[in-house]
DNA sequence: CCTATTAATCGTAATATTGCAATATATTAA
DNA sequence: TTAATATATTGCAATATTACGATTAATAGG
C-alpha cells in the first residue's frame, strides 16, 4: 500500500522516525552541512554546490523547513537559510534517547 | 523519478541518510525499542507486540538485518533476533558526527 | 511419513518519493 | 513599466516503499 500505519505506533516512535526519514536522503544532509559549514547564511547557491536542478533542492529544503530544521529570511530577491537551533538541539535531544538504549543494555543471546 | 542520485553525495553523506532511512520508520524504531527492552532474545512475538501481519515485519527485520543492526540465529523452527551491539555503537559513531557538527557553530544570521 | 509451527519469499495493489522541465511569483534594477 | 534574478509551485514520469494474502521452506513432534 505504500501508506505507514501510524496510529499503531507511540507519539515517540512517529516522532524519531519522522525525524529521520528527513535525515535519509543524502541530498538534505549535504544541504544540512553545507549550512554548518559556512557559518554564515547560504542563499541559492545550494543548487551549486549539490549537483541538483533549483526545483529539486527547493523540494528538499521544504522538507527540511517543514520539519522545522531550518528556517529562511528574505533578503531581496534571494532567501537566506539557515539551520534552527533551537530545534536542532531539541531533535538532537530526542535521536540520543533512541540511539543511547544501549548503555543498559545486560545480557545479548546471539 | 523516485531513484536518488547517490553518485552525485559523499560517502559520508550516503552512509548517514542510509542509516537514517533504515530509522524512517516507526516499525523499525518499534522493533529496536523492543530488542533492547527485553535483554533476551525474542523469536516472533513482534508480530503481536506491533500490530503488523507477519510478512511485513519479516520485510522490517530484513531491513535492519541487511544495514547489520541487528542479527539473528536458528533456534528450532523460531529466529532469535537481537541487537549488533558493535554495529549499533558504530552506526551511533557515524551519526553522532552528523549530529553534533553544532558545538562548533559561531553566528547565525537568522 | 504426516502435521503443526515459524519465518521467508512471492506477487501485487496502493501510496510515497525523487527529479526535473515548465511555469508562476516576487523583488530589484534600470 | 520592463527586464533580470531568485525561488516556489505545478505537473508528470520513473522508481521506491509499505502492507498483506498466498505460498514456500525448514524444522520439530508424533
Amino acid at each position: 500500500m505504500g501508506l505507514t500505519k501510524s496510529e499503531i505506533f507511540t507519539s515517540e516512535q512517529n516522532e524519531i522516525s519522522s525525524i529521520a526519514k528527513v535525515f535519509g536522503h543524502p541530498a538534505r544532509v549535504a544541504i544540512l552541512q553545507h549550512l554548518f559549514k559556512i557559518d554564515s547564511c547560504i542563499c541559492g547557491d545550494l543548487v551549486d554546490e549539490i549537483g541538483l536542478a533549483q526545483p529539486t533542492i527547493s523540494q528538499h529544503l521544504k522538507e527540511l523547513k517543514k520539519i522545522g530544521l531550518i528556517k529562511g529570511n528574505i533578503t531581496g530577491t534571494s532567501i537566506c537559510y539557515c539551520i534552527d537551533k533551537d530545534n536542532w538541539s531539541q531533535m538532537k535531544t530526542v535521536l540520543s534517547v533512541f540511539l543511547n538504549q544501549d548503555i543498559n543494555e545486560k545480557n545479548n543471546c546471539c
